[in-house]
RNA sequence: GCCGGGAUGGCGGAAUUGGUAGACGCGCUGGACUCAAAAUCCAGUAUGGGAAACCAUGUGUGGGUUCGAGUCCCACCCCCGGCACCA
């Protein structure tokens, strides 16, 4: 062992050897217990961030602790390739996305490979390769002959002037983000995958995922948004039809006084076709992005259309409004406008003056004013005729009932979630195996045509997808017959590469989509990954998992056993403002700060010229803010083990996590003390075992540290992922095994097991320092990796006396140390007894004792 | 706007089931070693008062429950994530 910690040198040995060894392949063994740990493979963006550090660090520690457990751990790695970077990319310097990706993909294996992260390297995938995406393409045509999969116009954000979709990420201020044109909506005939087929199991199975955070299912929950209500269908006053709307709550159904609907609504179109007034409204509320994130923050604008519809219990004629807010994808794309309850309704009432009525009052008999805000609780009935007096549920039940009979209404179960839309205007995606032959007549791919390979070699030429001018992949002929046909050019959203790859990872070479492998390997035990994706990628990949059950591909209902959600990396920023207000942004590594005395942060000036920059907030590394940290530049420095090590100690996996190099540097420091104890121990020779040797009280109540941190880090990565304090808790035995001197036999044999305890404990966080001063304390080379992990003895856990504190009306007032085994009787008398207690007795009446036995006495007085 | 989450010293964080607020680390201050620096080691470090013992205050804001609240309840403020074509 070298008297010096030197990573440079141990690292890339380490890591030769687990390569040599092949030291992460697995294979399933039926006889072992198995443990999937997957971490949400990586969008090749170029170089790893911070992000992908602490996500696979969390991952890697996981994994080898499982490994020490004695389980056959499955640990892969892939590429989600595909996406619209690469195509960026290739707008920008010309370079084919396909180059692009594999580029990158080249450079960030090399970079977790130098992380030293565990994984079976020989199941990497990436999902652009045609191997992987071929089996997706086949299982869309299964889904389509299911009746799965369906097309129907759908509306997206247009770019007029450079006549493509536009993601809503690339609409800014309601422009494009290239050309600065104002955005259109407009209707394009998309594909769709039935997901709301599957929302109640969705919904349901929930209940069932005990290892998944709350907050997520939550989210889920709401996302899918079961409700149970009442479709109701007002007929149109000039008798061309009805106008369906949806209601949760028909019991204030006499409380409408006005309907409406969507702009994109027919009834809205067919107003439109008479009125060029209704018409130029709707070509307004056309120019916007299509997110609901937009559309909900617009100001409330509506239109009469100058269209009324019957009311279904009074016969009144209600006015129908076309408003900007009420959303085409939902429901009917129509609502009921009950003013007097419901906000909303009430805000476009009073700014309309539309009249507000009253028809739920406050079970509790109280008064409110409708006219100024709505009330929005569940009530009893008023101004509602014959209904008058009824509770929510009877009033729900009797005019569903009356409408029911008169066929006005029928109840109905209702989702939020849509189905999904999986159909993209894009290039760099999978296509979408389908045809069409003549009369647009469309015919999805035979098995025996797949894949439909995207060609990879691409001129670009302007922005939007090159597959639309390319007649050598347009041109096709129709499957088993030689009738021309036309291929679709639509591909995937990434999402449906990234719904199944986990159950790929079981047998990435298998003749079809998953073999007999994946039953070894599913479900997922641990996965990890941001929180950002709680709802999407988590949902479709939970839907995809249910729709490769139902085909037989997969035996679990549900993919991933337990989730662990990380939050994100941030790091202060840097700005200079220009006078119209444009903000400059400074790297953090290019900026000197200035502390006070206290080290507080006073002052910042960038390092190019000297000069003071502003200090913002601390944000999530972006590109836009330029405040990333790039990882290599710390790998380099410190070494793998360091930047590990900082990424696990700064913050639990769940909190966001706020860099800091100066700390990076405590880690470091850190390793090289672990490193020189270690030094200094084996450089005396050979230490005896405890067992050969007896103990003084000093030496035993180290040794009981010892296992106590056993104990306490052995809870924190297996039940709480609470990874901070597991490493706060070795430095903690670190450090007294730093202070105990080591002449004699007995204290080095202490010292020899608890050296040996934080080699181990530590050895899924910095594997490679662990496993080179794990040989130094005469173990065999590379079998750490292996090595069980450590259990406490509890014999060598018993404590003979306690701290007590002791309380005087809730503040602390005195500690003191009583034997274990005393009686809260007694340790009651010792608070009692106690000098600086009674200090604060005196002239009071002790009026309780509470005493919280091994803990705390709180005597109250008066 | 809707859904979910967060806020604790100069900083990152700890306090696991309502029971000692500030573990561990960074930074900072003073000291040792050194020609000097780096590295390392020792001491101190929530705030206010005090020489000290100790006392008071203190977990985003305002209320409440409790012997006892960072933790539970109510109302609010600010920040972050998601909102269906970023991944």
């Amino acid at each position: 062992m070298e008297d010096r910690y030197n990573p440079a040198d141990i690292e890339p040995r380490v890591q030769q050897r687990w390569h040599d060894t092949q030291a992460f392949a697995v294979r399933e063994d039926p006889s072992r217990e198995k443990f999937y740990c997957l971490c949400m493979f990586p969008y090749p963006s170029g170089r790893l961030h911070m992000g992908h550090v602490r996500n696979y660090t969390i991952g890697d520690v996981i994994s080898r602790y499982q490994r020490m457990l004695g389980k056959n751990v499955l640990q892969p790695m892939g590429w989600d390739a595909f996406g619209l970077p690469a195509e960026n990319a290739a707008i920008e310097n010309n370079v084919p996305p396909a180059k692009w990706t594999r580029a990158n993909i080249d450079y960030m294996r090399g970079q977790l490979k130098r992380l030293g992260f565990g994984y079976d390297w020989a199941r990497e995938l990436a999902t652009c390769d045609p191997d992987y995406y071929r089996w997706e393409q086949w299982f869309f045509t299964q889904l389509y002959a299911r009746g799965l999969v369906y097309r129907k116009t759908a509306v997206v954000n247009w770019d007029p002037i450079d006549q493509t979709v536009l993601a809503n990420e690339q609409v800014i201020d309601g422009r494009g983000w290239r050309s600065g044109a104002l955005v259109e909506r407009r209707e394009i005939p998309q594909w769709f995958v039935r997901i709301t087929a599957y929302a109640d199991e969705l919904l349901a199975d929930l209940d069932r995922l005990e290892g998944w955070p709350e907050a997520v299912k939550t989210m889920q929950r709401n996302w899918i948004g079961r409700s149970e209500g009442l479709r109701i269908r007002f007929p149109l006053a000039d008798g061309s039809g009805d106008l369906e709307v949806f209601t949760t709550r028909p019991d204030t159904l006499h409380g409408v006084t006005y309907m409406a609907v969507a702009p994109e609504h027919p009834v809205a179109r067919r107003a439109a076709e008479a009125s060029a007034e209704v018409a130029a409204f709707i070509a307004s509320c056309a120019q916007t992005s299509t997110s609901e994130a937009v559309l909900e923050k617009l100001e409330k604008r509506g239109m009469p259309l100058g269209i009324a519809v019957r009311h279904p219990l009074t016969g009144e004629d209600v006015p129908v409004w076309v408003a900007n807010f009420v959303l085409m994808s939902y429901g009917t794309g129509a609502v009921m406008s009950v003013p007097g309850h419901d906000e909303r309704d009430h805000e476009f009432a009073t700014l309309y003056r539309l009249p507000i009525r009253q028809v739920v009052a406050p079970q509790d008999g109280s008064t409110v004013d409708v006219q100024a805000v709505a009330f929005t609780d569940k009530g009893v009935l008023c101004n509602s005729g014959e209904f008058d007096g009824l509770a929510f549920a009877a009033a729900f039940d009797a005019i569903a009932n009356r409408l029911g009979a008169e066929g006005r209404a029928t109840r109905e179960v209702q989702y939020r979630l849509r189905d999904w839309l999986v159909s993209r205007q894009r290039y760099w995606g999978c296509p979408i195996p389908v045809v069409y032959g003549e009369d647009d007549q469309l015919v999805p791919e035979s098995a025996d045509r797949l894949p439909v390979v995207l060609p990879e070699n691409v001129a670009w030429e302007g922005v939007s997808s090159p597959l639309f001018k390319m007649k050598s992949f347009l041109e096709t002929t129709l499957p088993g017959s030689a009738a021309p046909a036309r291929r679709e050019t639509d591909t995937f959203d990434t999402f449906f590469e990234s719904s199944w790859y986990y159950a790929r990872f079981c047998c990435p070479d298998a003749d079809a989509m998953v073999d007999e492998r994946a039953r070894y390997w599913m479900p997922v035990d641990i996965y990890i990954g941001g929180i950002e994706h709680a709802v999407l990628h988590l949902l479709y990949a939970r839907f995809f998992h249910k729709l490769m059950r139902d085909a037989g591909l997969a035996v679990s209902d549900e993919p991933f056993t337990r989730l662990l959600t990380q939050g994100m990396v941030c790091k202060e920023t840097y700005f200079r403002e220009a006078d119209n207000g444009k903000k400059t942004y400074f790297n953090p590594a290019a900026v000197a700060t200035v502390a006070d005395e206290k080290g507080r942060v006073i002052e910042a000036r960038a390092n190019v010229d000297g000069q003071p920059v502003q200090i913002g907030p601390v944000e999530k590394m972006s590109k836009s803010k330029n405040n990333g940290i790039d990882p290599q530049t710390l790998i380099d420095k410190y070494g793998a083990d360091t930047v590990r090590l900082y990424t696990m100690f700064a913050a639990p996996p769940e909190q966001s996590l706020e860099w800091s190099d100066s700390a990076v540097e405590g880690a470091s420091r850190f390793l090289r003390g672990l490193w020189r104890l270690v030094h200094e121990h084996v450089a005396v020779g050979a230490a005896p075992t405890v067992a050969a040797v007896s103990l003084d009280e000093a030496q035993r109540t180290l040794r009981r540290r010892v296992h106590e941190t056993i104990v306490k880090v052995t809870d924190d990565i297996s039940r709480r992922y609470k990874f901070n304090t597991a490493i706060a808790a070795v430095m903690e035995l670190v450090n007294a095994l730093q202070k105990a001197a080591a002449a004699d036999d007995a204290t080095r044999a202490v010292k020899q097991e608890g050296l040996e305890t934080c080699v181990l404990l530590l050895a899924p966080i910095v594997p490679h320092t662990t496993e080179v001063m794990w040989e130094a304390l005469g173990h065999a080379p590379g079998s750490l990796l292996d090595a069980p992990w450590p259990v406490a003895d509890s014999a060598a856990l018993v404590r003979d006396e306690l701290n007590i504190v002791v309380q005087v009306n809730g503040k602390k007032r005195a500690e003191l140390a009583v034997p274990a085994d005393l009686d809260a009787a007694g340790v009651e008398a010792a608070a009692l007894a106690d000098p600086q207690v009674a200090r604060h007795l005196e002239g009071l009446t002790v009026r309780k004792v509470v005493v919280i036995p091994g803990r705390l006495v709180n005597i109250v007085v008066a």
